[in-house]
DNA sequence: TTAGGTGCAAACCTTTTGCTCTATT
DNA sequence: AATAGAGCAAAAGGTTTGCACCTAA
């Protein structure tokens, strides 16, 4: 099995005409979407991120770009972003939505249901069995998802990994 | 007096002895865990439950066999129930989280792209690869969920399943 | 008897929204 | 200029919790 950390979104320039833009930001245009400051640093956060940001978390990041940008801004361009199809929202527990570029590639998510922390990896054996399975239903396989929710194996005691993510668990402790 | 995993509607007595508990009370019982009328109300609700019900909705059927529950009772009684791994929390989006029992049987969806029809399956061997994935990883799997999209193979015509539940599942829903 | 459960209501959190002002097209 | 977006703060749900009172074991 192949372990990924995610791909990589190099970035051009921050404000501007077209040339420079994240390639989420090029997805907005695309869609024909009114593109304002705000939305070319939340595009830019978006192509960016290596993990799967909660709101608070892409506000942070955004921020640090621009500090104009307000939480709920970041709440409508995420959930626009999301009904184009440009961002799928994923919820691993923890009560908050967290998002990831749809253009990320095929993965799986393995979540910590302890710390939070994700782990993507692929599987061709999964593939394999899925579409296998999807067969025999009489389909054929177009696409799926898997999400795996566990708890770290006891003999190992490693001290608390860096979060893939900068998502801490749920306020009450509640995975 | 020894009942399979399925479930059973019936439910006996409402105070101490195990006999006419429901299959969830039982489980209950064998964790340990003091029960009280609300709890074993609860517990037959959602062991007759064959949907996903919100805990809103519980709190509806509860009350309608006892009214002296209160909501409050229902959302600590279904979050120590998940921890014990009696029930099994989902998100179909709409922002409540819905339940399950375990002894429900791990199903999985395949939709079909076309229709939108939902077929549910199980699949030993799908749990036992996803269980080997995650011990690879060190992590003891606790709960998951797989979604196939795919399409109708040519030919082939199958009466497909009634969908499972009222409830519309997101595409980025949680297990 | 006593640790633990329950009701009620207030507290909490995340997400949404009304309104006014601003910026993109 | 017209229209969609942004900010701010208040509102809106869903879920948790403090506290005093009960209850199963």
């Amino acid at each position: 099995m192949v372990m990924s950390t995610k791909k990589m979104g190099r970035e051009g320039a921050a404000s501007g005409d077209t040339v420079g833009d994240s390639p989420i930001a090029r997805l907005c245009v695309k869609h024909g979407l009114k593109m304002t400051g705000q939305r070319r640093v939340i595009a830019r956060v978006l192509s960016e991120a290596e993990d799967h940001p909660d709101v608070e978390e892409l506000y942070r990041r955004a921020s640090e770009l621009d500090s104009r940008i307000s939480v709920a801004t970041v709440y409508r361009t995420v959930r626009l972003l999301e009904e184009k199809g440009i961002l799928e929202r994923r919820d691993f527990g923890g009560g908050r939505a967290r998002y990831e570029a749809s253009e990320n590639g095929h993965h799986y998510h393995l979540i910590d249901i302890d710390s939070g922390n994700v782990i993507e990896f692929e599987n061709d054996e999964l593939v394999g069995l899925l579409a296998k399975i999807a067969a025999e239903l009489g389909f054929d396989l177009m696409s799926h998802r898997a999400e795996l929710f566990g708890r770290r194996t006891a003999p190992e005691k490693k001290k608390d990994a860096a979060p893939e993510d900068g998502n801490r668990s749920s306020p009450t402790g509640r995975a």
